[in-house]
DNA sequence: AACCAGGGAAGAT
DNA sequence: ATCTTCCATGGT
């Protein structure tokens, strides 16, 4: 067992955070003693990490443990990317200040962008919910999980491209899945196994180059490839004009009546780069319970 | 019952 | 290139 504290430079709402993740019912998290599980693929092998809140949004700090004593280091530098401690939130707080969302700002600090734990597990899930309602959505991903994938310590892991790779599209259809997304979560693992796809290759390009690479495997159009770069890439300026909790955020904020079109969200959000995906998230934020 | 859901492919202009 | 229509289900 190891345990190693860290302090975020800016602030950072780590109850926020946790209580994103445990919409995912694969997720296990914990409001009440603040910390989440989470599992983490290694080279041959598999660890649970436990990410807890030891302080508060202005001064915040975490510990990471685990009872994995292998590749300590690997593991902590995993979790700092997965929650990205290292970014000033501070200095997105200062960005908006001079935007027309100052005060949405203000209402909701230190919003921070926490990756998905994985980068193939993150595509099968944006594919999976895909515009599905969220409820379905994860009733359909959880299920894909606890069939194909396995569990260690009460923490899911998501079954691996080979595994996946291997299925026939019935045994997703059993699922409940469309014939459809059957067919692209498949095809998609199997390019992976193929070889023919490398994420952890795609994570090092520019947001333009994955999306020309992405964007042309069928299954895959600029909503999943946006919300890939979010939130499996944790890019600062995606904003993903076509998703409807977007429309609805700033419908809302704008006081329209009818949702505001895919165009005039993308150019009036073109005031909010370089960092878009933090103007999305908190506009998502705003509109939730 | 009708319409929507944190879309995308395929077909039609 | 841009616009319809269809895909399949569960939720409200």
């Amino acid at each position: 067992m190891w345990k190693e504290y860290y302090h975020a430079p800016g602030m950072y709402d780590f109850d926020y955070s946790l209580r994103r993740l445990s919409m995912d019912p694969l997720i296990r998290t914990n409001m009440k003693e603040r910390y989440v599980d989470v599992p983490v693929r290694l080279e041959n092998d598999r660890a649970v990490v436990r990410v807890k809140a030891e302080g508060d949004i202005e001064k915040p700090v975490f510990s990471v443990m685990s009872d994995h004593n292998e590749e300590q280091d690997v593991i902590f530098e995993h979790i700092r990317n997965i929650f990205q401690w290292d970014k000033d939130l501070n200095d997105i707080h200062q960005f908006f200040q001079q935007t027309e969302l100052s005060m949405l700002f203000h209402q909701y600090q230190g919003t921070p962008i926490v990756r998905d734990f994985n980068l193939y597990d993150s595509l099968m899930k944006v594919i999976i919910h895909q515009q599905l309602n969220m409820k379905f959505a994860y009733t359909l991903s959880t299920r894909f999980v606890q069939t194909f994938g396995e569990e260690e310590d009460g923490s899911w892991f998501y079954p691996t491209p080979e595994k996946v790779a291997s299925l026939e599209y019935d045994y997703l259809r059993n699922l409940q899945f469309s014939q459809r997304k059957a067919e692209y979560v498949i095809d998609t693992s199997r390019l992976i196994v193929d070889g023919e796809l490398d994420l952890q290759k795609l994570s090092k390009l520019p947001n333009d180059e994955v999306l020309k690479t992405l964007g042309k495997i069928r299954g895959i159009g600029p909503w999943t490839v946006q919300n890939w770069l979010l939130f499996a890439l944790g890019r600062d300026d995606l904003f993903p004009a076509a998703d409807i909790g977007i429309q609805n955020a700033l419908k809302k904020w704008w006081q329209l009546d009818e949702k505001p079109s895919k165009k005039d969200i993308e150019k009036k959000s073109m005031e909010w780069s370089p960092f878009r995906s933090y103007a999305a998230l908190t506009l998502w934020r705003s509109i939730e319970g």
